[in-house]
DNA sequence: GTCTATATCTCGATAGAC
DNA sequence: GTCTATCGAGATATAGAC
């Protein structure tokens, strides 16, 4: 029922969560144990069935759910703090090569590498990355409808930005590098940038 | 030391690998068991260690580099069937689009789900992926450039063409739709033909 | 509710018969 | 070289004390 205080140490739910979130997102979900998740988490390893009756797949479908909220408020508040949708795009990846650089190439998306172990393996998992990915369709295609974006086409390019993110952390985790962000980014910024640029195109 | 014979059943280490990398392709490299890839090729499990050694990494290793070169051809392929390097383009994502509606959203990208699971945990097959993607990337800068587009542009698309056909798997074996894949390719192919339309953009 | 101990299973890896 | 049996470790999940 505690939502926990808005000071102090965060619930032993919350933390275990928390601990799930960073350990999936680096290592993935079959590569992470649970025992792993309550050591980093400091909770008894009996607290995960106590909150997560339904086991591991439970806790993995809330990790997702949970950061994957968390990320798309990261997109919404990169997009409205800057003076125009390119400058979003810009800002987003470049604030998602530094968080990579930062973190030694490990945080990337927080649910990518689970999405593609479980998209053919659990299928409530694959759901709940489902939504997440959805979420983020909506999320992007409103704010570009709201910079004066046809509806259509900014979905289309919400879509390209998506694709072009994720496979921009596949290439820069694996190569350890952050051109593959700053291609992409570009790419996606120019893209964004020409359907501003021509009302005709943007309600084609 | 038998390479196998020109038809007739392949040989033991090949049916390994084979296996090994249909299995890791669709469930990950910690989702899959050793057990698992044996039973699927019809393999004692002592087979596994006779022919490598090093074990499940070496296995790994051996099929990162085996279903990434095969990959590789397959692009390089569509690229020399196609009249232009555009339509080459948008004939690779078509195909691959199709080859995952068939395998019911399996298949997508050899090594993309072992290579995010390993980027962070497991540095020799961190390293083999990376080799693969290098490859992967001078194969398409050649190609585009003998087509025309300047080394610097030929990489730099090579490099958000793979970012947009990655990121397009994950969200297409998420959403299972082709969705993505239609967006990133139409993406890609307008920016390569952007870049052969105009040779002054294609030379900075 | 919190936490410990344990049951059951499967993992990667090895030893050794044939 | 092929194949089986088994090892110890670690997995998920559960039972039950406190």
């Amino acid at each position: 029922m505690n939502a926990g205080p808005a000071t102090g140490r965060p619930s032993t739910k919350e933390r275990i969560v928390t601990a799930g979130a960073e350990l999936f997102r680096r290592q993935g979900y079959t590569g992470t144990g649970l025992k792993q998740i309550v050591a980093a988490a400091d909770a008894p390893f009996g607290s995960v069935y106590h909150f997560f009756p339904g086991g591991k797949e439970q806790l993995g479908a809330e990790v997702v759910r949970t950061s994957g909220a968390a990320y798309g408020r990261l997109f919404t508040a990169a997009m409205e703090a800057a003076p125009d949708p390119v400058t979003g795009v810009r800002d987003f990846f470049a604030g998602a090569a530094r968080t990579l650089v930062e973190t030694g190439y490990a945080d990337a998306c927080p649910i990518a590498t689970l999405a593609l172990e479980v998209a053919s393996t659990n299928e409530p998992l694959r759901q709940a990355t489902a939504e997440v990915f959805t979420g983020w369709i909506t999320l992007g295609t409103a704010a570009f409808a709201a910079a004066g974006i046809g509806a259509r086409p900014a979905r289309e390019l919400t879509i390209v930005l998506l694709a072009a993110l994720e496979g921009a952390f596949v290439l820069a985790r694996a190569l350890r590098s952050t051109e593959p962000l700053e291609a992409a980014g570009e790419s996606v910024a120019a893209r964004a940038s020409a359907l501003l640029g021509s009302p005709d195109a943007g309600r084609g």
